[in-house]
DNA sequence: ATCCATGATTGACATTTATCAAGTCTAAAG
DNA sequence: CTTTAGACTTGATAAATGTCAATCATGGAT
């Protein structure tokens, strides 16, 4: 790997801490791969080889079952993926794909667990990012299981609002057909949903949303902290 | 805390191998309680002060949000919850009751993570059982959005039947309106889908089902290892 | 033993969501 | 500039799921 790259990975909340002595002997065994869009990272079921981070383009989680498909998450630079996976030793529960041309960091998963053994504040931070990522899968249940897909399009329109600024205006990051399949449900459905909340001053016109009636919008809603806050 | 509570916690993974001298003084600071059955010991949002363990008896996981409720798990001795939650320092995302009497112990959180800190086989299985939760999280939504209900029922009940020694008979271990929740259904549906397993060879009276067609059960089910196993 | 509260079931119906089949739009390639 | 492939949208329809109301168990309490 290019000591190009070290700063980035560095500089993430699981790496900060770490000694440089263990953080290069990581480095050492890593190499980066340049990906062209719609290329298979992960096949779920797979052996989990190595920890991946995303440096730049994006990745997408997903998951299949008998010929169904669907999305799990969505993977911005720069940030790791499967670490459970890698921690437990176990298959991914999930598949990657990149969606754009991206950059993509590879550790063996050897080196993570034997550098977790004798790291306590790696180890620190692989809980913290362990129960971070539990607790949106938790989150996401929550979304799933207590909201209808309007609702859960209309509260995943205002995290993205808050995340782009907190403007009436911005763009949605990820094609539609893939949030339907976030959100759990068809892009027909997701067409139609748009429309609904036009009623409570949504408007889309491509990637473009605005939002004119802010109020309304979180009358109908109802964001909650313990489903929506990213942070806590 | 009795003394004698000692060996059911000693016994689970996380804490089996840290030292004694730590683990008694995770218990020095630690009580136990009795509770009769729907007691809430837990409401979402609170601050997360005791790490909780079940030494006996059952407790329900669960979240509301606008007034409508889900059951997300049942936690049954010897188990933790709200592991993640007091590794973080974050708020409960979901709520805790006692589904019947429950012995409980609870651990103030502060003591676990200081003890995490300086005790790295701790740190250890603290992520190990992270890791665990997360990827039951997964599987738990990769049910939900890949399965139809009555596929869910089916794998739920190929699950149960596996947990309970692969006899073509088995009880179910909770009440039909909570495996509803779980489920992500409304109880007369599950009625209705216990109704359509009929014809998969499927039979019920109260909580006793029988599994006359093994085979074909799953033929229908078609239960993936990388959403129904627990272990892995 | 009877009563009563609670959970479970059933039927009728409404709502939500998915599916299928056209279409429209858009952006990149020739 | 035109073509074309893919995403998006729309309408019609079907399937799945939820709601409401009534009824049927079942197991404790009196």
């Amino acid at each position: 790997m290019p000591e190009s790259d070290f700063p980035d990975i560095r500089g993430l909340h699981l790496f900060a801490e770490m000694s440089d002595e263990n953080f290069l002997a990581l480095m050492r065994g890593s190499y980066v791969q340049n990906f062209p869009p719609q290329i298979d990272l992960i096949e779920e079921g797979d052996p989990s080889d190595f920890l991946h981070i995303v440096l730049s383009g994006s990745v997408e989680l997903f998951s299949s079952w008998n010929s169904r498909e669907t999305s799990m998450a969505t993977v911005h630079p720069v940030s790791t993926f499967i670490l459970a996976a890698t921690i437990k030793d176990a298959p991914y529960l999930m598949s990657a794909r990149t969606l754009e041309k991206s950059r993509v960091a590879l550790i063996p998963s050897q080196d993570v667990r034997g550098v977790f053994d004798i790291d306590a504040k790696f180890a620190r931070n692989v809980v913290t990012e362990l129960a971070q990522c539990y607790r949106s899968v938790v989150k996401n249940t929550k979304d799933l299981k207590l909201r209808t897909s309007l609702e859960r399009l209309a509260n995943y329109l205002l995290r993205q609002q808050k995340r782009a600024g907190g403007k009436a205006e911005f763009d949605l990051p990820i094609e539609k057909r893939r949030l339907a399949s976030m959100l759990g449900m068809t892009p027909e459905n997701l067409s139609r949903a748009f429309k609904s909340l036009q009623s409570y001053g949504v408007s889309v016109t491509g990637n473009r949303v605005a939002i004119s009636d802010q109020r309304d919008l979180e009358k109908f809603a109802k964001p909650s902290p313990l489903i929506d806050d990213f942070s806590t």
